[in-house]
RNA sequence: GGGCAGGUAGCGAAGUGGACAAACGCGGCUGACUGUAAAUCAGCUGGCUCAGCCUUCGGUGGUUCGAAUCCGCCCCUGCCCA
């Protein structure tokens, strides 16, 4: 299996038109990969490293990365997998989420070699014509053919016309930079589609539809930030580990097939036990977990965070670095104030909720009293729930 | 421009003058169980100086002892007509 074959891997969904593809890269041309960004979600999580990693494999066969940053598009919000208008961006909220982005972009994807575009470039200078012109390219059939336009439409729900054009200003981005092949999640499609018909309408050759599978949360719903279900690319070694053993049992195969880097025939064998009953699914998620780690950290920290998971999860140990709260006046303090100030509660009240119901101990001693005054003592570790901890600490000299 | 139906807690959705901080479901949190899985069970889920008080039901101004509920104006959404 040559390189190019290894393109066609089992992170792919589906790519339109294959054959043409392969025959672009057996070409030996330089082939232009556009990728869109999205402003308006800058924190990149696990899901997207899905996309990033194909990118920099086409990217080590020697082709050209092109990045456009959104920054009109995301002013519409990708109607995509929406049954909302989402609210616009301000060009200031973008220009910064698109630094965010590429930061998190870099972890994977060789920045130095990626050609970096912005919307705003061809955008910026568009007159009434040129979206006339845009427009007059696509019928309201196509439009409503896309699954969430039909949705909404039908179920009467507000569906604006600047929503509608979100397709059109995506593909025109591909006539703009002149794309060779479009990448994108399986939710993509329709407007990456809509980029080779707006190509071939102009004349100009349609580029290829390379679509990876939408990677489901670790609770097995979509995943996104406002279900608390990511696993980010910025998240810290344990975070990740952690999130990994979280994962549902039922998403265990997706998240071994698309994220991990376990060799086919590895992964076979896995699948193989899991199925027999041979092996403890636990066991496998830590082999994942530790797989993730590693992709974004390292061996080495792969190791720690399991260290540290085992520690703290299975032997319901500290763990081994705890957060420091500095305790501003070192005296006698009511244990809701404290809970609240150290940022264990989000409010008096639900600080004394969670008292009420056993959820806090001091120094593993559960608290029964909401109006228990505490006696700050040195390294004292106050508990919320299973993974919440604070280690209190003297204030530091400071003059007053 | 006209008619009709709507806008309620993170989401969905009841409530149509006092017993409403507002049913119910989802989500979330805590506890039990456990593999930081799923399923299940119990409790909690606006804020506070918490047996009490304060702020919330698109916005605003009224009526009333009292308004999420009634009235005026405004904003937003959908449907029908033009």
């Amino acid at each position: 299996m040559d390189a190019i074959a290894r393109i066609f891997d089992r992170t792919v969904a589906e790519v339109i038109v294959r054959e043409e593809l392969e025959e672009k890269l057996r070409s030996g041309r330089r082939l232009r990969l556009k990728l869109g960004l999205d402003p308006s979600k800058p924190n990149l999580h696990i899901g997207h490293a899905i996309v990033l990693r194909k990118l920099r494999q086409f990217q080590e066969l020697g082709h050209q990365v092109v990045l456009i940053v959104g920054d009109w598009t995301a002013q519409i919000g990708d109607p995509s997998g929406r049954d909302e208008t989402r609210t616009m961006l301000s060009a200031e909220e973008v220009r910064r989420n698109a630094e965010t982005y590429m930061q998190q972009f870099s972890i994977v994807v060789d920045r130095a070699r990626t050609e970096v575009r912005w919307q705003s470039e061809w955008f910026g200078k568009f007159t009434l014509a040129d979206v006339f012109n845009l427009a007059s390219r696509f019928t309201l059939a196509q439009m409503m053919a896309h699954e969430t336009f039909r949705q909404r439409w039908e179920q009467g729900r507000a569906l604006t016309m600047m929503e509608l054009m979100y397709p059109l200003l995506q593909a025109y981005d591909s006539v703009a930079i002149q794309a060779d092949v479009e990448f994108g999640g399986t939710d993509q499609k329709f407007n990456i589609l809509a980029g080779r018909e707006l190509q071939a309408s102009l004349g100009l050759p349609p580029q290829d539809v390379f679509l990876v599978p939408l990677l489901p949360g670790t609770d097995g719903r979509k995943m996104s930030k406002s279900f608390g279900n990511t696993i980010d690319l910025t998240d810290s070694p344990d975070q990740m580990y952690g999130k990994a053993m979280s994962i549902s049992d039922d998403m265990l195969d997706q998240y071994l097939t698309l994220v991990s880097e376990i060799p086919d025939e590895e992964l076979a064998e896995i699948r193989r036990a899991l199925a027999e009953g041979t092996v403890n699914p636990r066991d496998v998620k830590m082999r994942l977990a530790r797989d993730i780690v590693r992709q974004f950290h390292g061996a080495e920290a792969a190791r720690k965070a399991e260290e540290e998971f085992i520690r703290i999860f299975q032997r319901r140990e500290l763990p081994s670095q705890i957060p420091i709260y500095e305790l501003p006046n070192w005296s006698p303090i009511g244990i809701v104030d404290l809970l609240r100030n150290a940022g264990l509660a989000s409010s008096a009240s639900a600080a004394r909720r969670l008292i009420e119901q056993g959820g806090v101990r001091i120094d593993d001693e559960k608290v029964e009293d909401i109006g228990l005054v505490v006696e700050p003592k040195e390294g004292m570790v106050i508990r919320v729930g299973k993974r919440k901890f604070v280690q209190l600490v003297r204030p530091k000299q400071r003059e007053c």
